[in-house]
DNA sequence: CGATTTGCCTAAAGGCTTTAGGAAACTTCA
DNA sequence: TGAAGTTTCCTAAAGCCTTTAGGCAAATCG
């Protein structure tokens, strides 16, 4: 029998198209193997598990979006730079929703510190840069904008925003400017009232 | 034979039960069934299938995040609605974090309209009539909030924050004040700049 | 109390994961 | 070039999950 030159990067390559084509939770070591037309077990030698699987795909997704974020990035600060950055992740989830739901999987610590996360939240604290926050402000602020991100394309594609008006590119847009005046203006401390 | 007495509701209940403790991407009919010593096949005459249990795992949550969420609005407004709110969020998530990942299922467009989220949309919209905001900002606000409250939480209940100073509780608050701050000084349309 | 409905069971089919062991296809190098 | 070694893919099989079908006993209703 003819080899099928399977490679551990074709089938998360794979594995990532069809995450894109009928979700990530349909992602399976079978359905990877059927696009091959290959049998299952093949598989077993490029793969350790489905969950190694699944977490290579995240990984992809998370190098992919790191990619594009630094791209955006360059020679661009302030507003211009938050807005670049923030249309990255939006676009990127619109594009690939597989892809971005799996880089939602929850990676093991180590897993996690050797992924392109963290130079996730080197760019997002390269970006407040152009904004006058000191520690421990800085920090809130990289959070903030984390979940709002995450938050808000997370519901997009999850049907929450329906498909009511205002429609969602301008809640996009006038959320980039709240977050700008936001950062621009941030609060002190205890701010009641 | 004795029978169990079994019932949708207390399928439904060990089921979230069970997504506390284990997670709910582990909640599965045959899990649910071992907790009742029953066979498996049995629940099916209470459940349509396995999608049917997780999506009233995902019901209950959200009714109980609202009703959470309507006792802590009852008397406040303002900065102290905001935060109540979202406190309500944030403890439920802690304290059930299997049935706040159920609370994230996807629901089918009329399965949503007559679920609990209705009234989430409508306590959020209540709380901003402590601020001055017209439409349709004011539907970007909702949007807004439900990102941030969302994309907090999911992404500290992930480890996205993972231990690192300053801790979560600091952060959260200042996100709060960051809020209040920015809902109190909504900024108009193209603040480029 | 007999008849009907309901609830749980056994059986069984089909799918996914994962391991074990085999055979063909590549690679290496004399 | 061809023998030896390695790698890749295959068959087989076990284990777990879902879902349907059909049966018997328990609860309920006249």
């Amino acid at each position: 029998m003819a080899r099928a030159g399977l490679t551990t990067e074709r089938l998360v390559r794979a594995g990532a198209e069809l995450a894109d084509e009928v979700g990530f939770e349909q992602v399976t070591v079978s359905a990877v193997a059927r696009r091959f037309d290959v049998k299952v077990a093949s598989l077993y030698t490029h793969l350790k598990s489905s969950h190694d699987l699944k977490t290579r795909i995240a990984l992809l997704a998370l190098e992919e979006m790191a990619d594009r974020a630094a791209e955006a990035l360059a020679g661009r600060s302030g507003k211009d730079a938050l807005a670049a950055f923030a249309d990255v992740y939006r676009d990127y989830a619109h594009e690939h929703p597989g892809r971005y739901a799996a880089a939602q999987l929850r990676l093991d610590p180590e897993t996690a510190a050797a992924s392109a996360g963290v130079r996730h939240a080197q760019m997002t604290r390269a970006i407040l840069r152009g904004y006058d926050l000191a520690e421990p402000d800085r920090t809130h602020a990289v959070r903030l904008l984390g979940s709002v991100f995450h938050g808000y394309v997370s519901l997009e594609l999850g049907g929450g925003f329906s498909h009511s008006a205002p429609d969602t590119q301008e809640t996009w847009s006038r959320t980039i400017d709240a977050l700008d005046a936001l950062l621009r203006n941030w609060p002190a401390r205890e701010t009641n009232g």
